[in-house]
DNA sequence: CTGAAAGCGCTTACAG
DNA sequence: CTGAAAGCGCTTACAG
């Protein structure tokens, strides 16, 4: 399979180089007949233009990277695939191409952020996943390489936030929770590093100061979006205070374990426990009657990343946030609380 | 952000770029002084080698493609996920580049199968997801391009089909829900066009005929590997056929369509209904108890895949078809068959 | 141990 | 409308 390069086709047109590139690069100075000549013959030879030298040959490249923490995560929650996609379709409407990199082999790899970009030759990147004390976290903000980061703070020139309005959204599902008459609602947190989780957390809290409902501290913990953190706090949780009737999870893994944990302790969902979710994951929609949840589009917010980077690259100025909206999707976990003549909970703990 | 090059470096050394070069790539011929000086200044500048440049000066590269069908898909099963993970580590590891290739944007871009790989530098390619009725198929199996196309027929040179045993797994599936005392078991396969939907009907045939029990032909149905569509057959099935106590399903997202409907209709999973999935997808073990299902590792099929393909790189020959293990894992989905004085069924049909 | 030079496959002023 | 030539940032025989 030897490599058919532009000098084949030019040889064959009986053209130059230069030509043949115009030609095929959809300059208007080029004759209609030479064009043709030239398709017809690139299609013979099946000839493609080798993209890197392309990229070589020419001035502005436009290569947007995905940069991701890790490999191997499971992506329960299909936010690395979601973003990918998203960022990909970006890629193909603009004409970008498009590259997946990943902190932790490039760490290894002892390669700073910007040896990172330089040796991909990057015009922008969306990052995901980062936290805040990842080495590259300081260096990007530093760098005036273009970048969008989903669901963290920046600043600085030519970098933009997408994110989503965590507060509101959380603060709207725990209000629907309170309208079906809860009133003891616990909350599963993700990570206190995480952006979101603080947030998701300030959500919880407005709702029910809003609603002059006061809940013990020991209501909410933190279960670093894990299932298996959150079955266990569950469990605890429900043993500890049985008079718990609703649960608000900062991710709908978390809301998978503590569903888990409630079954399990005999307590039916919703009619004895609500549960409310976050990100509305694939299989939200298919499991225990399914799942209430916050939605999100990974997908959506993958191109959205993309554009904004796109247009950083075109040197336009651009929002420091991109908001992205959300709504509520109330499925099977989450219903009125027990009426009182029910009892309120049928636990082995017994206090209240 | 002036881009710095190997000019600036040995510029900055005081010796010719060919010893620049040299020295970072790790020849031994360079004085330990001069490499160290090297270093320095790398360090310094901040200076990365183009990778573009680099594969273009190089005779041998070694990029690995992995080609996709589509990025609509939502990856439910987390396959294209695991896909990638295990191909990137293993191009990590081998120090081999890798890029992400998607077919319906590069045929929308009318480009050849051999068009794509030369456009894009591809010294290998791992396929997945693709139809047997793609266009690319049958040019990728002309093409003498190293190729691991997972869970399809290969054939020719450096081609190697990436699979497990589905028909074994299959049956030691189905032979355990007999060993549960099931006889009235039914099956929902994927697509009559999947090589694994076949495969996976066959070990469910062989269980059956092993153990002489005969099902009645509707006892099998194709729901096109869809939650939606299992629900749907399974409702009927169920109506149709009261005495059906287990299903076998070609993919967990079946399952939990099967699941789905089974409780709706007021049947218990798994006291009255027993249902075992395919697949293992990540969240398998948190609902419903845990399905039970068919473990398989889309990181390593990946993984394998990239080795393979590497090793088609370096001149190998290999063999036509890579068969990873499986293993069943039960966990709360399937249950002994409900003893005779409870009755067989409470469907609303009646009909046996 | 080191350097000058050719080459990888393109693009793009520039000249005609 | 077309071509010769320089250049993109590297690598790699080859010569010293």
């Amino acid at each position: 399979m030897k490599k058919v390069s532009i000098k084949d086709v030019a040889r064959e047109a009986g053209v130059s180089i230069t030509t043949v590139s115009r030609a095929l690069n959809g300059y208007p100075d080029v004759s209609e007949k030479t064009k043709a000549r030239i398709e017809e013959i690139v299609e013979r030879l099946d000839y493609a233009p080798d993209a890197n030298a392309r990229a070589m040959g020419s001035k502005e490249t436009t290569k947007i990277g995905l940069l991701i923490s890790s490999l191997m995560s499971k992506d329960e929650n299909g936010f690395i695939h979601g973003h990918l996609c998203g960022l990909y379709r970006l890629c193909t409407e603009c004409d970008c191409e498009f590259v997946l990199l990943v902190t932790e082999t490039e760490q290894q790899k002892m390669l700073s952020f910007r040896q990172l970009c330089k040796k991909n030759n990057l015009s922008g990147i969306v990052v995901t996943g980062l936290r805040t004390n990842d080495p590259y976290y300081e260096e990007m903000m530093k760098s005036d390489i273009p970048c969008a980061v989903i669901d963290m703070e920046t600043s600085g020139k030519n970098k933009c936030n997408i994110t989503m309005n965590n507060i509101a959204a959380s603060q709207e599902a725990v209000e629907y929770l309170i309208s079906q008459g809860h009133r003891n609602i616990a909350m599963l947190g993700g990570s206190e590093l995480a952006d979101v989780s603080i947030k998701r957390y300030a959500g919880y809290m407005g709702a029910l100061i809003d609603h002059d409902i006061v809940c013990p501290k020991d209501y909410v913990c933190h279960c670093d979006f894990l299932e298996s953190k959150a079955y266990e706090e569950t469990k605890r949780l429900l043993r500890l205070h049985p008079e718990i009737t609703a649960f608000f999870c900062a991710s709908d893994m978390m809301a998978l374990g503590a569903i888990r944990a409630a079954l399990e302790l005999g307590r039916q969902v919703p009619e004895d426990i609500s549960v409310m979710g976050y990100d509305d994951i694939p299989v939200a929609q298919y499991v225990y009657n399914g799942l209430s949840t916050v939605h999100q589009d990974p997908n959506r917010i993958g191109y959205e990343a993309g554009r904004v980077v796109y247009r950083m690259m075109q040197g336009e100025e651009v929002e420091s946030k991109v908001v992205l909206p959300y709504h509520l999707i109330i499925r099977g976990t989450t219903g009125p609380v027990r009426s009182p003549d029910h009892g309120n909970a049928t636990a082995e703990g017994g206090k209240s």
